[in-house]
DNA sequence: GCATTTGTTTGCGTATACATTAAAGAATGC
DNA sequence: GCATTCTTTAATGTATACGCAAACAAATGC
């Protein structure tokens, strides 16, 4: 097996990335159980590799190993995801405001822009999943901006577990025309260099997310996914 | 081999528990290379649950595993501690904030209150490796009545790499006179429920160690430990 | 009937064997 | 003498085998 640039994919980073898939597509569905020799198989390979992937994900809070009850997929929880956003909203705000100081050009920023546009335009066309995948982008790229590989590893562990809340509110709530402009407002404030008001927009933005996604989670009695 | 409980504890456990404890002690020097086949002779026991223990330790950031290169003990640059001490500033102080918010009462805070006693007698004594222990633990307690599990998480994984750069800096800086009265005055801010200020007055004692350390590693040109 | 014990099964933890492959060294040609 | 290719080697990646311990079931004693 390749991948794209032609080298070799061990089997333990298909595992990985086929059992992260299958956990944020819901494919492996939050709350059950399996075997690694049920996975393994699936998978095609050895109990070997899918225990190495296994334990990494297990570090990023996806799963969880228990001796003889098999691989449990780890639900979230509206407690969950205070907690997760509570720490995207502080580091996020830390990258943004280090983003603002390190006095970026246009250029720099494009990627950032485009994926503004891109939440537009996917505003308009009321497209969700378009609409997340740039938002995904946004905030991803704003992270790599505030210039700590370190907050873009935790970032992206949260944002993982964000998404599988997210796959099943996407739907429920009402299009995030707020969030667009808060989008909006934060790159106008790293764009010239503002670094406070940028950290400050942002907080805000991510306080607002948080109470948005946890109102519909505990509407709908949604106590676990 | 058992562990206190008396519950036998896994090979990976305890590969996982040693090799940490070598990596901290420096007993494996940061930069070195080690074969996974020679840390299970040490260890006495297969390369499997070394392998398993050394991919838990590459996801905590305290080594990683190239293949042919052998098992790598990453080093700590000041680049490094200048991402984790604003990762630790911003969680901490949020951790500072909750816990004042919490309202807990003196029963529940005395764990707290003893690790400052610690620092003081430790101040006292000059006898710096106490006073570290204490501190450590101060930190912990104080993350752990913030309430948030995976900052506690995040912020155990960066304290372990804290606790490398300390190791050599400990004796070269001043006693840490200042941070025990930053201590005490997060505590009382926490201890009577003025969570703006323990968030403030954290974020600050934070800000501050995070100078005190970086400038001893620049000074002596620390820039790899 | 109920509880306790014994047997059986099943899945994991670990060792080990083997295939793979990158890196280092040797040999060859220019 | 240098570069290139071949060979060798060594370390990893992966499969597999097996013992053990926990969970479940059955059987026995009360």
């Amino acid at each position: 097996m390749k991948d794209k640039d032609g080298k070799p994919l061990s089997n333990t980073q298909r595992a990985l990335r086929e059992l992260r898939r299958m956990i944020l597509s819901g494919e492996l569905a939050a709350g059950t159980d399996h075997l690694e020799s049920e996975l393994a198989e699936t998978l095609g390979m050895s109990r070997t590799p899918v225990r190495e992937a296994a334990l990494m994900l297990e570090s990023r809070g996806l799963l969880e190993m228990r001796p003889r009850k098999g691989v449990r997929i780890l639900p979230v929880s509206p407690e969950d995801m205070r907690e997760i956003y509570d720490i995207l909203t502080e580091l996020e705000s830390l990258a943004a405001q280090r983003a603002a100081e390190a006095g970026y050009g246009d250029a720099d920023l494009a990627q950032l822009a485009l994926s503004i546009a891109q939440m537009d335009q996917a505003v308009k066309d009321e497209d969700r999943e378009a609409w997340a995948d740039a938002d995904d982008l946004f905030h991803q790229e704003l992270v790599r901006l505030g210039g700590n590989k370190r907050i873009e590893a935790i970032v992206a562990v949260m944002s993982d577990q964000v998404r599988r809340a997210r796959a099943t509110t996407l739907f429920i709530r009402p299009l995030p025309v707020q969030s667009n402009e808060d989008h909006r407002a934060v790159y106008q404030a790293i764009s010239s260099g503002r670094a406070e008001e940028a950290h400050e927009r942002h907080r805000q933005h991510r306080l607002q997310a948080k109470g948005v996604l946890i109102g519909i989670l505990e509407k709908h009695r949604l106590n676990s996914l």
